[in-house]
DNA sequence: TGACTCTACTTGTCTAGACAACTCTATGCA
DNA sequence: TGCATAGAGTTGTCTAGACAAGTAGAGTCA
C-alpha cells in the first residue's frame, strides 16, 4: 500500500459546488487554503486524483491540471506512482521578477486592498535626485501606499517616480490599480537594480504596517529603468515574520 | 520542416523519428525553436491551435497544453477570441547569480578569512534526507563555516551536501578555498532554488557571528542542483546591519 | 454615415475513457 | 529465509468531442 493518507476532512460541502470560476481553480484554490491552513503539514501526503475526483464530482483531467498547477507553483511535490505531497514552503510565494502585488495576491484567492497615505508631488532632496538623475529641488513623484492582503498588511510601498518618463502618474487611482501596474502600462521597463536587506522599519512604517517597531523586516529598494533613464526608485518593507521571497533561476 | 500529416495512429508520431518525449513537449520545442529563430518577431501572431493540430496530428488537448505552457513562461502572450502572439520578452527572471564570497570579498580589496567549525559526514535527518534526496540516515557531508571580512563576521554558512553528487567535498581545505568554489569545480549546477527571509538567527549563529540574539539578519536557503540530482542545500546567515543582497537583471 | 446584427474564428474549459509508467506491498515458490 | 512476481494504486499523458466566451470583420438597415 501507499503510505497512509492524512485523514481527510469531508469538507465537500463548503467548496464544492458554488465556487467562483472554473471548476479546476475550485480545486485548486480549495488545495491552497488546506496548504495554507497547515492541513497537510510539509511533506504530508495529499488527495490522490481519484479522491479529488470523487470529492469535487469533476473529470480526471480537471483535477490534473489543477494538481499541475500548483506543482508549477513550487506548492506541492509529484511522484509519479507515489502521490502529491505539500512541499517545504507554502508560506508566501514571490520571485524577484518584478510581479504585480495586486495579481500575486488575487492570484492566491484573496482581497486586496491598497492604502494610499501619500500622492503628490514633492522637490527632490539632495539625496533622491542623484537617484532619478533629475536635478535637486526639481519636482519628482512620491508615493507611499501600504497594500493588504485579506485585511492584513502586506508591504509598505515608498516610491519615488521620475516625472520625465510618467508625466501622468500622479493621475492614477491607486486605490484601483498599483504603481507597479500604472508603470509597467506607462513605461518601457529595460533594466532593474534591486538590494534586499534584513532591518527594522522606520516608526512610520512600523506603525502603517501595524507591528512593533523593533520587527524585523525583509527590505527591498528596487530602482527601474528604461533605456534612456531611471523610472523609479522604490523601498518595499515587508513584516519578516510572514514574508519570504522565493525564486528560482536556470542558468 | 513539418512533420509528416501521420494519420491519426498516436503513438506512431512519437516513435517516428521526431523529438524527444510526449507529443505536447514536441509542439512545445517546437514554437520555442521557432521563438528562438525570430520566426515570430515580438508581437507577431502566431499559429493558432486549429492550425498546430493539423500541423502535428496531435489533438487539439495537447496542443492547448503546449500554449498553455509557453504563456506561463511568458513566452507567448494568449487573448481568447483573437489568437497567439509571440511575447515581448521583458519580464525575464531575475538573476540572484551564486557568488563566491571569496571573490567579493577580495574584489573589494579586502582580507577574507574563514573559521571552519564543522566538516564531517553525519547521518541525514528526516527532515533533510528529502531536500538532498537521500534516504534518511544515510551519510551526508555537513559543513559549518563563518566568513570574515578584514575579521568582522559576514555570513555564517552552514551547508550539507549530497556525497553522490561531490563524493570529495569533505577533503577540500576550507580555510583556503570556498564551498561555493568546491562545488562549482566539481559539479555541474543546473538549477538554484533559493528562498530568502528576514528573521532573527538561531542562538548557536548569533554565537557565531558575534551579535546580540535577536538582530534582524537576511537568510538566504539555497538550494541548488545538477540536472539529475540535488547538490546541497545551504543556509547562509548575515548580521542585517552589515550586508545587503543586490543584483541587477536586464531583459 | 452610423449603429446594429450576424458570422467565422479563436481561445478557455470540461468530459469520459484509455493506456503507459512507476512504486509499493503482498503472495507464492524454491 | 530469500527472491521473483502479481496486483493495486498512483501519476503522466493523449484523444475526440463539446460548449462557452470573446473578438473582428462583413453585411444590413435606418
Amino acid at each position: 500500500m501507499t503510505p497512509p493518507r492524512a485523514a481527510a476532512t469531508p469538507r465537500a460541502a463548503s467548496t464544492s459546488g458554488t465556487g467562483p470560476g472554473a471548476p479546476y481553480t475550485r480545486v485548486k484554490q480549495h488545495l491552497k487554503d488546506g496548504l495554507a491552513a497547515d492541513q497537510w503539514p510539509s511533506g504530508a501526503l495529499m488527495p490522490s486524483e481519484a479522491e479529488l475526483v470523487a470529492q469535487f464530482g469533476v473529470s480526471r483531467m480537471t483535477v490534473n491540471r489543477a494538481l499541475r498547477e500548483l506543482q508549477a507553483e513550487g506548492l506541492v511535490e509529484r511522484i509519479q506512482g507515489v502521490g502529491t505531497f505539500a512541499a517545504q514552503l507554502h508560506k508566501v510565494s514571490s520571485t524577484l521578477t518584478i510581479v504585480d502585488l495586486h495579481e500575486e495576491i488575487v492570484g492566491r484567492g484573496h482581497h486586496h486592498e491598497s492604502r494610499v497615505h501619500l500622492q503628490r508631488s514633492e522637490p527632490a532632496s539632495i539625496e533622491l535626485a542623484p537617484q532619478l538623475e533629475v536635478a535637486p529641488g526639481s519636482a519628482v513623484f512620491h508615493t507611499l501606499i501600504v497594500h493588504l492582503e485579506n485585511g492584513v498588511p502586506l508591504q509598505c510601498e515608498d516610491r519615488y517616480v521620475n516625472p520625465a518618463v510618467a508625466p501622468r502618474y500622479l493621475q492614477a487611482d491607486f486605490t484601483r490599480i498599483t504603481p507597479t501596474h500604472e508603470l509597467f502600462r506607462t513605461t518601457a521597463l529595460w533594466r532593474a537594480q534591486y538590494s534586499i536587506e534584513a532591518a527594522q522599519a522606520t516608526r512610520q512604517e512600523a506603525r502603517l504596517l501595524g507591528v512593533a517597531a523593533d520587527t524585523a523586516c525583509l527590505i527591498l529598494v528596487r530602482r527601474t529603468f528604461t533605456r534612456e533613464a531611471p523610472i523609479t526608485i522604490a523601498r518595499l518593507v515587508h513584516p519578516g515574520n510572514r514574508y519570504s521571497l522565493h525564486g528560482e533561476f536556470q542558468p
